[in-house]
DNA sequence: CAAATCATGTAATGTGTTACATGATTCG
DNA sequence: CGAATCATGTAACACATTACATGATTTG
């Protein structure tokens, strides 16, 4: 999927800058790019001359002018059109596994540190999560049943990450084990 | 990370030709890429160049030449050095939770009808993946312990799917349960 | 007889990241 | 007084996908 549509989804909720955005997409790891400039500038014209955004440039002394932007009727059309499309299978890169299926090539001092090492960021990460999720809290979320399915979108996070630390948890074991076997 | 690597790790098995890694790609999903021509034979070429790997032209009468690349000891240390490079944490690349994050735009039964089709995918997936990975063991594993990592591998995605699947079905029960209560 | 396999490669396009550029104002 | 915030944007590059192109041989 493009940016655009998240772009939409979050004019939806209320007229906002290329600026604005740019910190959304910062601060939330759901919304997984990076928040870099240049998607977001570029998808924001690109909307603007699709009919979907309105712009209202503000100007400032000193300041680029800030240009706030306002879905359209066409926008929301289009953002529920694409909310109806089959969803889509959650893309998995996972560098750490094609690193794991040659690390045969590592002594076992090498490999667990590998391992450790690992197992450190994913709790790092998941604890994070947990703190980013409480301040995101306050983001306006219009109803019960939005309220509820963005708190359904964090335990999906969060589940993820417990799921990695089981997991790699879990072969650090196994592999101590085999080893004293040896 | 690059292409270039998990190329070198297949190599590191046995001399492989540019449509033999590309068959590999094709049908593992931890090595992610789509399998496509363009990244792998443009890959092969830079390994080459940087010394990386050995080039042997076959020629066949009325078919391209098949070009064998073998990875050399430089390779090998450049593999060998990668696997200790600190682990990258997956991409969560997840636009369904992008949809859900809108879906309040969707009446319950529209919600509903993209969570089942979800499931389903997922389900399809999880079930399509063991057995891919029954034909995958007969890859050439060198160890017990490389036996061991690979199996991990395949256990790590199947946990995820599982994961996946366990967690739709809790929102789309949360969600009747919340619809009859108000 | 149509489709898959073998085997190479190119072209076009889409998606995403990092770094660069400007420059006033506010906060610690 | 250095860093962060506000606010726009461009340039260069990396990574990925789909489709195009060729053309003989084997399989169902």
């Amino acid at each position: 999927m493009s940016i655009k549509y998240a772009i939409l989804g979050f004019l939806s909720w209320t007229p906002m800058t290329g600026y604005d955005l740019k910190k959304r997409f910062e601060e939330s790891s759901t919304f997984y790019w990076s928040g870099n400039n240049n998607q977001i500038y570029k998808a924001l014209v690109e909307l603007h001359q699709a009919g979907f955004v309105t712009k209202e440039v503000q100007q400032q002394e000193s300041l680029p002018a800030r240009k706030i932007y306002t879905v359209t009727a066409l926008g929301l059309a289009e953002l529920r059109q694409w909310l109806i499309t089959p969803p889509e299978l959650p893309q998995r890169r996972h560098p750490f596994l094609v690193q794991l299926a040659w690390a045969d090539l590592l002594t076992p001092a090498e490999l667990d540190k590998q391992l450790a090492q690992y197992e450190e960021e994913v709790d790092t990460k998941w604890r994070m999560l947990q703190v980013q999720q409480q301040r995101a809290t306050d983001w306006p979320q219009r109803t019960e049943r939005e309220r509820h399915l963005w708190q359904m979108i964090s335990e999906n996070e969060l589940a993820f990450y417990r799921g990695e630390l089981a997991w790699v948890r879990e072969l650090r074991d196994g592999l101590r084990t085999e080893k004293s076997h040896s």
